[in-house]
Parts: C-alpha cells; sequence; structure tokens
DNA sequence: GAAAAACCTATCAAATTGATGGGTAAAAAT
DNA sequence: ATTTTTACCCATCAATTTGATAGGTTTTTC
C-alpha cells in the first residue's frame, strides 16, 4: 500500500502545480488547503526539495515552488522518491542483497512482470493529468 | 510490497499444485522443500483452510491439499486472502470507512485506476500459471 | 530588529512484520 | 491401549515502519 508520505508528497505536487508557477509557495498555505499538519508535510517536503523536485526559499516570502512544468513530472518519480521505492517485494527493491533463491525461484517472473506494470503505470502518468483546472 | 504472507502463501499453493494431487501433504515436508520454519508457515496455512482454499486433515497420514485444480485458483485470490487486502491505499480498503474527503479527492480516481490494474492482474493469473513443470 | 519562512534534531505511540515456543486434539498404526 | 504423526491453538516477542509531535536554529525580507 502506498503510504501518506507517498500520498501527501503527491498532494503537495498538485497543490503547487494548480498556484501561481512563478511564486513562492509557504508551507503553511499548503498545509491549510489541504487539511494536514505542516509539521508532518515538512519531513515530506524535505524529500522532494532533496530529490531536486522543488526549489525551497527561506524567510519572508519564500516557501516552495515547482522546478519543472507539471507536464514533466510523473507520479511515479515522486511516489517512488517519498516511499523508497516502488518494487513489489523486498527482493527487487534497489537497496536488497541479492536473493540466493533467485535463480530457481518460481515466482521471480509473477513478481517481475508486476513490477513492471506497476513502474510503467505511475511513469506514465503525469502531474499534469492529476490537475483539474 | 507483498509481505512473506503473501509469498509463502504463494510458494505453499505452488507446492502442493506440484504434488500429488490427491495425497495429503504434511506441513512438515512443504517447510523443507521450500526451506521455511513450519511454525511460521502454519499461521499463514490455517489462512488457507479458513479461506477454503485448502482441505487439511489431522493425524499420521494427514496434511493439507487443494480443494481445486490449480487452473481454478486465482493469484489473486492468495495473495488477498493472506495480505488482507490488494488494495493500494487504505480508503479503497473493504474494511475502511468512508473518506470524508473522498467526493472531492483529486487524486482518488488514481487510486481506483490503479487498483483496478492491480486486481486485474493478479486475479487473471492463475495458479496453473507458476508451475514449471 | 521583528516577522516569516525554511530547516534541523529528537522523540514517541501504535501498528505491522516476521517470527518462536509450548502445548492440545485428532487420527492412524502397532 | 498406546505410540506416533499430524493439524491446531494460544501466547509472546523483537525489530521495523508508520504517522506523527515538539522545540529550537537559521535565513531572508521589511
Amino acid at each position: 500500500m502506498i503510504s501518506t508520505k507517498g500520498r501527501y508528497a503527491l498532494r503537495i505536487m498538485i497543490d503547487l502545480a494548480s498556484q501561481d508557477s512563478d511564486a513562492f509557495i509557504p508551507l503553511k498555505d499548503i498545509a491549510e488547503r489541504q487539511g494536514i499538519s505542516k509539521k508532518y508535510l515538512e519531513i515530506i517536503i524535505k524529500d522532494l526539495v532533496e530529490g531536486n523536485l522543488l526549489t525551497s526559499l527561506s524567510g519572508k516570502g519564500g516557501g516552495y515552488k515547482l522546478k519543472r512544468k507539471p507536464e514533466e513530472y510523473s507520479v511515479g518519480e515522486i511516489i517512488e522518491l517519498t516511499e523508497g521505492s516502488l518494487a513489489p517485494v523486498a527482493c527487487l527493491a534497489a537497496k536488497a542483497e541479492d536473493c540466493p533463491r533467485a535463480s530457481g525461484c518460481i515466482t521471480l517472473p509473477l513478481w517481475k512482470e508486476y513490477g513492471e506494470l506497476v513502474h510503467n503505470f505511475f511513469y506514465n502518468k503525469k502531474l499534469s493529468d492529476l490537475l483539474n483546472d
């Protein structure tokens, strides 16, 4: 299941994409619009900044804004960045050590096929596909 | 991610489907073949029996066997039964209470579309598709 | 220098995951 | 009858993840 981290990250990105694209939007505003604790969003938005999806600016008049146009973000990269991985099973995650069972594993092809399906679904969906205005 | 519960359940089912379909197979044998703790598998196989996927027989000569032919089991029902749900987000799980945000939720259609994709993938895959002999 | 913002560090309760251990009941073989 | 083999039942547990909260520091503008 996609946890709140990935889901809230997506809502942050949608929120920013719905605002004036040149202005820096304070997190306080996003938190209020989305009805989510600002403190919790701080943790999540940190990943988005570190992952180079957002630009941030400190101080008065600061906030966050998108680095690219909404159609240039895939939903997949947003979720993968904040959830850590899109892999369907532990042995297919990037950080996973090589499973000794892999060569004879009868279920591995299933998980690979599923992993590709999920990857394609989310990487073909763009942030712009989620905007309704 | 699919946890060990769902993955081991699938391996139990594949193991049983690879044995003589009339015989009761003791869990001890499955555990040894699969290299998984028998005690842990007990917990998992309980779900499979209660979910009516397997028949069990106590006592000497007892064990477990499939209730149907391998082509009559979908991978989806095995995973859904043991993992609890195949839903991609909490608000789409069967046990979820109605989300007050649902009507205006901009991301809900995405999760629904994804949920259907996942459901179709796993329900169209049959246990017989995973047998290699 | 005050105000508004990001940023940084720590902590925490609850739930989930991945098991282990010990005992009871059932069925068959001897 | 008793032993053996099996399923079945119940409790516990350590580690990790999830979903936050709290408080303080730095940066920037007015």
